[in-house]
DNA sequence: GATGAATGAGGGTTCATTCAT
DNA sequence: AATGAATGAACCCTCATTCAT
C-alpha cells in the first residue's frame, strides 16, 4: 500500500483532517478529501484501500505525532513531578494547536471505524507516560491504582479541559499549568 | 412544534436512543428511529422540524434527566464533602445504567448539529453542583479557580472515566468512590 | 419484498427489459432503469432489495412468461408430434416477439448474478416438455438420450435459430416449421 | 495498430482470456489484463486503440483458431458424413478444453460491442463447414435449406451442448459422438 | 516503447425529507 | 394527525483512459 509518492499520502491525511476540523467526522467524504489535498477522488484509493484504511492510518498517525510532540521534550531524568507537569502542559499546549486533531481522537474510537489493529499499533505511544506513573508509584508519590486508569483519567481529563483554556496566550499558560497541577493533586497519595 | 400527543413524543426520543445504544450516532437513520419508535416515519416531524431539531431535543432530555437523577438524592444540608462525593458517585452510576445516553452526550457536542441554543438550555441543570462547588470554595476547601473551570473538570473526568468502570458491580462501586475521591483530591486546596 | 404497488413493480422490470433490449446487460444501470420506468433511482429500492434481486426477478418472470405463452396452447392429448412441432414454432414465435427476453435469458446465466433460488424456481417452468418429451421416448419414438440433454438441445438450437429467422412474416413462419422439424428429426430415434 | 512486439501483443491477448475464464467478461478490467500478461496497463494502449478494440480483436482471433483446430484434421477426401461428425466432434473437444473461449464467444456478441468488421472477418473461417455441406447437399444428403442456416444452426447447436458435455473423458467422449450424431440426423434428408 | 500514477465520470446504494392518501 | 411510498442528492468506490516520466 505504500505507493511512490510519499507526499502525496501526507498531503491527503492532511486533507482529511482539515475537513474534519471543518466539518467534523460525520461530513468528510472522500471527495471532500480530495478536493482538500488537491487531488482526485480516485487518487485517493491508490493510497487508501478505502475509507476506513484512510481513518485507521489517519487515527494511527495523529496519535505518533501527538506522542512524539508531548514525549519529545520530557527528560527521563527529571525530577518526576516537574516531569508529570511538563508532560501536561504539553499535552494541553498540543491539543490547542491542533484541535482537529483531538476532535478526531475522541470521536473515532467511538465509531465502528476503528479497527483492533490501529488501537493496537497506537497503544504504545503513552509508553513514556506509563513508565513516569509506574515510577512515580514505586516512589509512594502516586495512589495505588492501576496504571490504565490514571492513564484513562489524563487523557479524558486534559482533553476536556484543553476545550477550556483561554485564547489569550499568556493566560492560556497559567491555565495550563493550572490543569497540571490539579492532575498532580488528583493522582497524587 | 409541541403538537398533540406527547407520549408519542417521548416514544420518539426512547426509540432514538435504542437506536443509539444499538447503532452509534452514524447509524441513527429517521427510518430506524420511526421504527424502534412504532411511529411512521413520516411521523416525526410532525413532532421535530427535521433531524437536528430531533437531536437536539434528544441532547437537552437527555442532560435534564442525567441531572434530575444525579442531584435528587443530594442533601443541601449534607457536609460538603460526602455531598460532592455522593453527586459523583450518582453521576457515574447514572452514565453505568444509561451507556447510550453517555455516548450520546460525548459524542454529539463535537458535531456540528448542536445548536447554540441547546447549549444554553443544558447550561441551567448543573446549579446544583454549582452552588455546591462555590459553598466549598467560599469555606476555603477548595481551589480557588473559576466555577466553570471546574464544572468542565468535573464533567469531563467523570464521563471519560465512566467509560472505564469495571463490570462487575462490586468492583465497580468500589472504583466509582475511588473516582470520586481523586475528583476531590484534584479540585481541593 | 411485496409493497404497495404493483403495478409499479412491473414497470420497473419493463424498464429494466427495455434498458436491456437497447444497451444490454453491461449496460443497465439502476438510473436507467429508473428513467426507464418513469421512477425515482431510490424507489427501485423499495422493491428490490438490490440490482442483483431485480436481475434475478426478471429472470424468474421472464421465463414463467415465457414458458406460460409457449405451453398455453399445447393441448396434451395432442398428437405427440405435433405437439412437439407446435411448441417449436411457439417457442419461436415469442422470442422473435421478445428479443430482449432472449438475450437477458442467455446472457444472464452466465453472469455470477444469477443465484441458486432463481434457478431453482425457474427449473419447473419446462416441466411440460420434459413430459412430452418422456412420452414420446415411452412410444420408441426419440433417441434414448436422458431428457435434460435432450431439453438442453432444444433450448440451445431454438434460441440459437430464432436470431436468424428472416424478418417478412409469411416467410418467418415458414422457417419456423422448418426449424421445429429439423429439431424433431434430431431427436427421433 | 499493429506495433512493434508481437509476442506481447499475443500475451496481451492471452491475459485477457486469462480473466475472462477466471472472471467473467464483466469482470475483465484493463488493470487485470495488464496484470495477467505481465505488462503495464498503458502499454496495452499502444496494442490496442481502446477496450472495445481489444476484445474484438481477441473475438478474431479466438474464431480463427477454432476454425483452424476444428478444421485441421477433416480430409477433404474422406466421406462426407465421417467428416461431418468428425468436425463436429472436434468442435465440441476444443471448446471443452478452452472453457473461457466459449464463454466469450457466447457473451461477447450479445454485448454491444462486437464491431459489424470484426463478424465480417470471422465469417469467412467457417469456409470447409459451408463447403462440406454444400457438397452434402449437391448429393442429397442434407435438406434443402440455405446453408448459412445450417452453419448458424450448427454453431448454436454445438456451443450449446458444449456446456452439457460430462466431466468423465470416457463418458465425454461417447456423448461428443451422440451429438454430432444428433446433429447429423437433424440435417440430414 | 513502456510505465503506472493520476484522473473523473459513472456505478450501486442510502437516507433525510416530502406529500398524496 | 398519521402514514409510508416516493424522491433525488450525496455517498463510497471502480475503472477506462491519459500523460508525465
Amino acid at each position: 500500500m505504500r505507493l511512490l509518492d510519499d507526499t502525496k499520502r501526507q498531503a491527503i491525511l492532511t486533507g482529511a483532517l482539515r475537513i474534519l476540523d471543518r466539518r467534523g467526522l460525520a461530513g468528510l467524504s472522500m471527495d471532500a478529501v480530495g478536493k482538500a489535498a488537491g487531488v482526485a477522488t480516485g487518487t485517493i484509493y491508490l493510497y487508501f484501500e478505502n475509507k476506513e484504511a484512510l481513518l485507521n492510518a489517519l487515527y494511527v498517525d495523529v496519535k505518533a505525532e501527538l506522542s512524539r510532540q508531548v514525549f519529545s521534550a520530557a527528560s527521563p531524568t527529571a525530577a518526576l513531578r516537574p516531569a508529570f507537569e511538563q508532560m501536561c502542559v504539553a499535552y494541553l499546549e498540543y491539543v490547542t494547536a491542533h484541535r482537529a486533531d483531538l476532535v478526531f481522537m475522541r470521536e473515532f474510537p467511538n465509531s465502528p471505524h476503528l479497527l483492533e489493529e490501529s488501537r493496537a499499533r497506537t497503544s504504545g505511544t503513552l509508553a513514556p507516560l506509563v513508565e513516569l506513573l509506574e515510577r512515580a508509584q514505586a516512589e509512594g508519590l502516586l495512589k495505588n491504582l492501576p496504571v490504565p486508569f490514571m492513564v484513562a483519567f489524563l487523557q479524558g481529563t486534559l482533553t476536556e479541559m484543553a476545550a477550556h483554556i483561554g485564547a489569550d496566550p499568556e493566560e492560556a499558560q497559567e491555565q495550563r499549568v493550572e490543569v497540571a497541577r490539579l492532575c498532580w493533586d488528583a493522582l497524587k497519595d
